[in-house]
DNA sequence: ATGTCACCTGGTAGGTGA
């Protein structure tokens, strides 16, 4: 079972290439941040039509998440249960026997601002809400768009980027703490390449000079961490003529 | 390099968020 997320920042943008990779790729699960449509928008039957069924919670602009899957999701869930939050960044459901939460965390902007607040309030409500999940469906993979690079290796200027946003001992805490609930970080199961990010800023060039972060994440639960059997971050996409400035990362589940 | 992209409002640019 191949499971995988995607920051494709627009869907109308990027709905091409979203298409071209899942025929590539062929995932089992793909979930999606940064959608930016609302739900009317959804292009549902272009995804339909090329064979997957989709769950989504969209909004004007901003933010926007969905779900896609070869089988069907059931027991759909739209944001953070009693967490009144007007932004839609969190869309889950059960396929083929696996919880499969797929978010987007807040930007968080820089520490001291209202926005690293509401972040750090976000985070809490995503851990005490994951915690229950556990307990209701041990088979459990939350992943998506973290916007924290849990460890240096993950930063291509550490000295550089220490103490900014997605980097603050703050963001890191909240990231150990879903660790604490036994969750794993698929990717660091496997020796990987160093210098291997999921994010590159849009400016500086800094593609081309692979100057970028990881922050988008694939966390599995102890119940699934032994069927963990790869995985990676795939940079082809990236390198499309307009890419999204985030590369999509999956993991394969054995059985 | 101050180096981008996507979306909005409201208009043929400027502001916001990332």
């Amino acid at each position: 079972m191949k499971l995988a997320t995607w920051n494709v920042n627009s869907l109308a943008v990027r709905l091409p290439q979203l298409l071209d990779w899942l025929a590539a790729q062929q995932p089992d699960v793909l979930v999606l941040q940064e959608t930016k449509l609302t739900d009317d928008k959804f292009p549902h039957a272009d995804i339909a039509a090329a064979g997957w069924q989709a769950v989504w919670h969209g909004q004007k602009t901003y933010n926007g998440v969905a779900l896609l899957a070869r089988s069907a999701p059931t027991d759909v869930v739209k944001n953070i249960p009693g967490l009144d939050d007007p932004q839609a960044r969190v869309i889950a459901a059960t396929v083929a026997g696996v919880r499969v939460i797929g978010a987007y965390f807040p930007n968080g902007q820089a520490p001291g601002t209202e926005k690293f607040a509401y972040k750090m309030g976000w985070l809490e409500a995503l851990r005490a809400w994951v915690q229950d999940e556990l307990t209701r469906h041990p088979r459990l993979v939350l992943m998506g768009d973290y916007n924290i690079a849990p460890d240096d290796r993950d930063v291509f200027d550490p000295v550089a980027w220490a103490g900014q946003i997605h980097c603050t001992d703050e963001e890191r805490a909240h990231f150990q703490g879903l660790c604490g609930l036994g969750l794993v970080d698929a990717f660091r199961l496997f020796e990987q390449a160093p210098r291997t990010w999921s994010w590159w800023d849009y400016r500086n060039l800094a593609f081309r000079k692979n100057q970028g972060l990881r922050i988008d994440h694939i966390l599995v639960s102890q119940a699934l961490q032994a069927q963990v059997a790869a995985c990676q971050v795939d940079k082809a996409p990236r390198k499309n003529e307009r890419p999204s400035d985030h590369a999509p990362v999956w993991v394969e589940l054995t059985g």
